[in-house]
RNA sequence: GGGAGGUUAGCUCAGUGGUAGAGCGUCUGCUUUACACGCAGCAGGUCAUCGGUUCGAUCCCGAUACCUCCCACCA
């Protein structure tokens, strides 16, 4: 029996246990010969807490498994977790300090790593608890960590793999340096931000000569580096100074004026200084015309030796200040103005990266582009929604090597060894670790200290998760995986290099299909940050209003564009939802238990065409949303799906079939079998109902089951239900929404004359003889239940003088009514009405006397508006009777 | 600078080449023995603007305006 009131938190954890002790979330479940389900979890990162878009994408992706689950298939869902290299060596990090007020280098590389480890461990339970809470139905049996030993290998595997390939190599460049986390990073983890700078104009005095050079320039620090100043060769302004000479302000050095293309003469002055090692442009310049390269901004952010004694030590910006100062000083600032830059900033730290030049590793990136895009291309993995194809191949078309290598401590080490001439070894696939160099031959050799990337492991990810590069039998079965399920934020961080691995490794996309969902945002489309206040918790939410309810609404709110506006109300709207379900069991069971005593269930064989017609309306409506429902799910529309599932259980089930069937139910002159039948039917549509609530309300369907029928937990691995053709009957589905129609009709006339619902009106309806009518007829007790009607007469026509006349559909319906004089305001009310359905009438005859219409549009079409011309008309002038006889006009 | 997307009811968004939809909200009635997290009903939209294609356009095409987002080493 279920509780008056519904209180999701005292059943859902208890569900999700038995399920998962049951055995219900691993492959094995399923019949031996059943197809695959693959999903790999996105991991979380071991530091965080669960927040909103991990909540999505797991309700997403557990909608898929438990459906699919329902179907057959033989599901593994492989839950994981990300050991997150900078930002967990930052927490811990942290955490020391405030801790024991030393930093990672007071303690040590080892004991650091040692720190990290238990800080990981300790936290990854809880995530992972965090994903249960949820209702997600993972394989806890396969949970894979990035940092441990399987994934480790397939990273060796994977990096002296594309090395002996010539696909990974080690090369001073100039990148992305971020001073505060000391470690250098990849293109994208560089954020570019528009901000207001300012355009410095600074006068290099020519060496010799009178006159000056005027740069412009954002960054006067960097000149303290400059090695040249450059013009445009064919700039007449600047003919002849190639080759001269410049004193180089606050240095004493000089520097040389060269001619190269690259500068463009309209901007600034046209004369561009050049700083090789703090301009990626400059550095170019500088390796094309052999210029000097001076490093003034070391890898602390500070000004080193080389920036002459008065700026060493200096922090970057503070050294800008006093450069610019200095150079009022010597009179030698030649103005400034206002200038957007777009800044690199740290997407972590949030820190101005700097450009520096750096010896690291990295992988080629377009020959593995080349073979995802030739997948792509060939619709594996396919896009869902499509249009993020476009962003990928653009994406893909631009690429740039990926830095993998990271002057961090936590990661996985990068498997290099250097011999005292600095040769580099790096052991074939499957080897161990080089004791001698391969190119020396020397015997001390030196391990890089740094890691890789953590998107570097987590590129593998479908590969090494199920054990690859061995050939494990779970590889061997469950790869390809089936989807992805991830944000489209993190496409080209990961789904781009996932199918670059998958292609070039395996030889085959990582997944079927690839789901892209759109970012969680607060109720009022505003991004949710801490400092704003807006983050909202899905566990929290969860406890207030149910995992069913936050899984519910985060699937209807999946379909819409990019952005998913998720809040409080919205969850509670929902909550709703889970309630009525709740409630419309609870009319269910006391309807069961009227039947026999007990809460038996009637035998689940229907004999269609032997039930009313009621019944089998509602088993064609559910027949039609199970259909919609499977559809829907197969094309990744959630928000479809659960529609669907809303509309039909709310609308057509409980204020349609319930309102409906009560009568039938209750009533004592209704023969108890036919009373069965219908009881037959009721606990079939719940159960079904329950079913296809299943995958999105995994906790309140088997709480009802349960109570139905004693099979809770068994819903889980129930076929999931298909629509039966069987289950067709257009002409109960017509009968009954005419029938519903005219009751709304019926009602709304009462609302607009002024009188109670409870007033009792004599209803006739004219219909032409045939099995609408006579079906209709039938039907009269229930119309006139729902309608609260004395008296119902059908016939073709219907004349009770008097009476107000209207349409409803193709049916005439006459109302005797108490009050014969309306009231000015509804008279308004229906001239008002008149002259829409007048202006609408005229429009459609004007399209009928168009003699092209009539030529050109498709015989159907016309036909369909001669039809409506027709109904406009009828209702206009039963409409305008009613005003002629009551106002005696 | 390059690219992608958006503009539909008060709000958040679906949607279709042939008389505009949902949820929430507003309003009006209702203790109708499953449910006020409810029932019943009403109201509310020249589908951003201007052109074009079409018998017909909210939907297709082009332009404009405004808004988002992504990518990008030009001082």
């Amino acid at each position: 029996m279920l509780g008056k009131n519904f209180e999701p938190a005292s059943f859902e954890m208890r569900w999700y246990k038995a399920q998962e002790d049951a055995g219900f979330f691993r492959p094995e479940a399923a019949a031996k010969d059943a197809k695959p389900f693959t999903i790999v979890i996105p991991p979380p990162n071991v530091t965080g807490r669960l927040h909103v878009g991990h909540a999505l994408g797991r309700t997403l992706e557990d909608v898929l498994c438990r459906w699919r689950r329902m179907q057959g298939r033989a599901v593994l869902w492989v839950p994981g977790v990300d050991h997150a290299g900078i930002a967990t060596q930052m927490v811990v990090e942290r955490d020391l300090k405030e801790r024991t007020g030393k930093s990672r280098h007071d303690i040590g590389r080892e004991a650091f790593l040692v720190l990290c480890r238990e800080w990981a461990g300790a936290r990854r339970g809880d995530i992972l608890n965090q994903i249960r809470r949820l209702g997600s139905s993972c394989d806890f049996s396969r949970v894979y960590y990035t940092l441990d030993e399987p994934r480790s290998k397939a990273v060796r595997h994977v990096f002296t793999t594309l090395y002996h390939e010539g696909l990974a190599y080690r090369a001073e460049r100039m990148v992305n340096w971020c001073p505060s986390c000391a470690t250098v990073l990849s293109d994208l983890e560089v954020n570019h931000v528009e901000s207001s700078g300012h355009l410095y104009s600074i006068a290099y005095p020519l060496e010799g000569a009178p006159g000056e050079l005027v740069v412009a320039t954002t960054r006067p620090e960097t000149m303290l580096g400059d090695t040249a100043l450059a013009v445009h060769p064919d700039d007449e302004r600047y003919a002849g100074l190639d080759g001269k000479r410049v004193k180089l302000p606050l240095t004493g050095r000089t520097i040389p004026v060269i001619s190269d293309s690259f500068v463009d003469r309209q901007f600034g002055t046209g004369v561009v200084k050049v700083t090789p090692a703090h301009d990626p442009n400059d550095f170019e310049a500088g390796k094309r015309n052999g210029l000097e390269s001076i490093v003034v901004i070391g890898f602390d952010g500070k000004m080193t030796a080389a920036a002459g004694a008065a700026y060493a030590g200096l922090d970057r910006f503070e050294a800008r200040k006093k450069v610019l100062r200095d150079l009022d000083a010597e009179g030698l600032r030649r103005g400034e103005k206002s200038h957007v830059i777009p800044l690199a900033r740290c997407q972590r730290c949030d820190t101005v990266v700097e450009p520096l030049v750096s010896l690291q590793w990295f992988v080629k990136a377009a020959p593995l582009a080349a073979r995802a895009v030739a997948a792509t291309d060939a619709g594996e993995p396919r896009f869902v929604p499509e249009l993020w194809k476009k962003t990928y191949d653009e994406w893909m078309r631009n690429i740039r090597d990926w830095c993998v290598s990271r002057q961090l401590w936590w990661g996985h080490e990068i498997p290099a060894w250097y011999c005292p001439d600095g040769h580099v070894t790096v052991p074939k696939p499957g080897a161990g670790d080089p004791v001698a160099c391969a190119t020396c031959a020397a015997g001390n050799l030196v391990r890089d200290p740094d890691v890789f990337d953590t998107w570097f492991s987590s590129w593998l990810m479908p590969l090494s998760v199920l054990g690859w590069p061995e050939k494990t039998p779970d590889f061997e079965r469950f790869y390809p995986t089936s989807v992805l399920v991830t944000g489209f934020d993190i496409l080209f961080f990961w789904v781009a290099r996932m199918i670059m691995a998958g292609t070039t490794f395996d030889g085959r996309a990582p997944f079927a299909d690839v789901v892209l969902h759109g970012l969680v945002r607060d109720e009022k489309g505003q991004k949710m940050s801490k400092t704003k206040g807006n983050v909202v918790d899905p566990l929290e939410m969860c406890d207030e209003f149910g995992a069913d309810a936050v899984r519910f609404t985060l699937a209807v709110l999946s379909g819409t564009g990019r952005d998913l506006p998720f809040g409080k109300t919205r969850v509670a709207g929902y909550r709703a939802f889970a309630t009525k379900v709740w409630n419309a069991a609870r009319f269910a069971l006391q309807m069961l238990e009227d039947g026999d005593g007990g809460t038996s269930v009637p035998p689940h064989a229907i004999d269609f065409a032997s039930l009313g017609t009621v019944d089998r309306w509602i088993l064609a409506r559910l027949s039609k949303a199970t259909a919609d429902v499977n559809a829907a799910l197969e094309a990744y529309r959630f928000d479809e799906a659960a529609n669907a599932l809303y509309q039909f259980f709310w609308s057509d089930f409980c204020d349609g079939y319930v309102e409906m069937v009560k009568p039938a139910l209750r009533g004592a002159e209704v023969p108890e079998g036919e009373k069965e039948k219908t009881r037959g039917v009721l606990t079939r549509v719940l159960l079904d109902s329950l079913a296809l609530l299943h995958p999105f309300m995994p906790f309140v369907s088997c709480e009802i089951r349960e109570a139905l029928n004693g099979d809770g937990l068994r819903l889980a691995m129930t076929k999931f239900p298909e629509p039966n053709a069987e289950w067709k009957d257009d002409g109960a589905t017509e009968v009954i929404v005419l029938l519903r129609a005219i009751v709304t009709r019926v009602r709304n006339l009462r609302a607009e004359r002024g009188l109670p619902q409870t007033e009792v009106l004599r209803l006739g309806i004219e219909l032409p003889a045939g099995p609408l009518s006579k079906e209709m007829r039938r039907l009269v007790p229930l119309l006139s239940h729902l309608a609260r009607l004395s008296a119902v007469e059908i016939s073709s026509s219907v004349n009770w003088p008097g009476a107000h006349r209207d349409v409803v559909a193709d049916a005439g319906i006459v109302v005797q009514l108490p009050k014969q004089e309306i009231s000015s305001e509804d008279e308004a009310k229906i001239r008002k009405e008149i002259e829409k359905l007048q202006a609408e009438a005229e429009k459609i005859r004007a399209r009928l006397a168009d003699s092209s219409f009539l030529a050109r549009a498709p015989a159907a079409v016309v036909e369909r508006t001669k039809q409506q011309l027709e109904e406009l008309s009828e209702r206009q002038k039963r409409l305008s009777g009613n005003l002629v006889e009551t106002t005696g006009e």
